[in-house]
DNA sequence: ATTATCTATAGATCTATAGATAATGC
DNA sequence: ATTATCTATAGATCTATAGATAATGC
């Protein structure tokens, strides 16, 4: 082996245990299972689950195919990992909404902001993988069930917003229409077939306005809601201790 | 009607040519090619391109794996052949729709309606098909342009509606949100995760109205757009030739 | 001793092709 | 002769396991 190419970062650090890998490392701060998340969700994004073979993400990491087993027991598991960490955070999020003295819509609002935000972030084109048709299968259960149980959130707090806007019958019927906010926040899925990054979060802007429009909010009152939304998100990551971390550090994903 | 004869249903029809399936034909009026693609469509949507297997469609259909392959080339022109049988007529419909001396929303909301009948009918959940990132590559490059072409006659619908409903001003700012619209529409894809078939339908309706309400439609005009957007698409049907058909079977051009 | 990696490979697929076969139609 | 199917299989994967190996840490 030469030593000749001087190791690019890891001076200041204390090597790990472990037979090194035969690419060196490149060192990022993340380890290799979480190398393997964030290479997984790329990967899984752009071409999908089934098509992804455990070589590919294997070797986009730098570790040979089997590797991958001493940190995950198979395929699915990773898939199942990278799913939890996405609704699992809304969850949280929406549950420190309801305990704040919020107005019902700023609270719907900041959970839309929240989600849309973690599907458009980093994670690449994971929320593909949101669609997939594996998740029908029983070993995503408590995934799916989350997923349930946070499109029930957004009914609730959809709901309260309909009824401290409107009266009576006319908040029962927009209640008819309330998934359609779940839907646009799930849509943003699909915005990476007509453009690139900024392109998406523009989307989630306009996402957020139109839930706003079908909540029967006023035109010239929305931006005021969005930024009450906002600042109750601020709070949030405060108190939570996770700052929005627009683009801290890249990824040497070759 | 009771049949007590084993022979279902082939009896007035001339057999055809062709070596006998071994499994005996169910006789549904559908050519084999049809039955692959409604197999495949089916397949697909459930579990996904990659997962679903050469085998499994032709076990399906009632025939031998490498039968499928006198029918079509290879895999993948089954998926081409079915993502062009969902987009082409969406843009049919637009074309004609254009032509007609119609209400700028109307004429929009048509095409939704249009567009959401196609993907809640009975291709089942082909629209997961819709997301898949194996459309990515090359050999998709026209279906891929027609989906683009048929969001950018949204916008241009879109553009029209706004223009002739709001002023200047207001028509400019909505314009942004346009894309909610198409979003609205592929969102219907995910509908299956929340329910059965009933639920879709409800879903297209919600689509329709919120679509309008994004629009800045009154509340009390939108029953009376989506009145005439459907009659405008009985038009349609009717100069196609192309009825509704409950659950009928297409002329084979095969 | 423990950790994380590597090499090698078994076993299980899955796609697509080659060539035989059984119908109909001329 | 033509059409549509079948049988058989090559070749190319891909997942997951077994067991060796090279680091660190005690």
């Amino acid at each position: 082996m030469t030593h000749d190419t001087p190791q690019p970062d890891a001076g200041t650090r204390e090597r790990k245990p472990g037979r090194p890998r035969s690419a060196p490392k490149q060192h990022n701060g993340l380890s290799t299972r979480e190398e393997i998340l964030r290479t997984a969700s790329q990967l899984f994004g752009e071409q999908g689950y089934a098509k992804t073979t455990t070589r590919q993400i294997a070797e986009s990491v730098g570790i040979k195919q089997s590797t991958m087993y001493y940190h995950f027991a198979d395929k699915r598991a990773i898939l199942a990992s990278l799913l939890s960490s996405t609704v699992t955070p809304a969850l949280e999020c929406a549950e420190w909404l309801r305990e704040q003295d919020l107005e019902p819509v700023v609270r719907l609002c900041a959970l839309m902001a929240f989600d849309l935000e973690t599907l458009l972030r980093d994670r690449h084109n994971l929320h593909v993988v949101y669609h997939l048709p594996e998740l029908e299968e029983d070993d995503f259960a408590s995934t799916r069930s989350a997923q349930t149980a946070l499109r029930d959130v957004y009914r609730e707090f959809g709901h309260a917003a309909l009824t401290s806007l409107h009266p009576v019958q006319e908040a029962t019927e927009l209640t008819e229409d309330l998934d359609l906010l779940f839907a646009l926040v799930e849509a943003s899925v699909s915005q990476r077939h007509w453009g690139g990054e900024e392109n998406r979060a523009q989307y989630a802007r306009s996402a957020l306005r139109g839930s706003l429009r079908l909540l029967g909010v006023a035109g010239h009152v929305i931006p005021n809601v969005v930024v009450r939304a906002e600042e109750a998100l601020t709070d949030y990551r405060a108190a939570v201790g996770r700052h929005p971390t627009p683009r801290r550090s890249r990824s040497g994903t070759g």
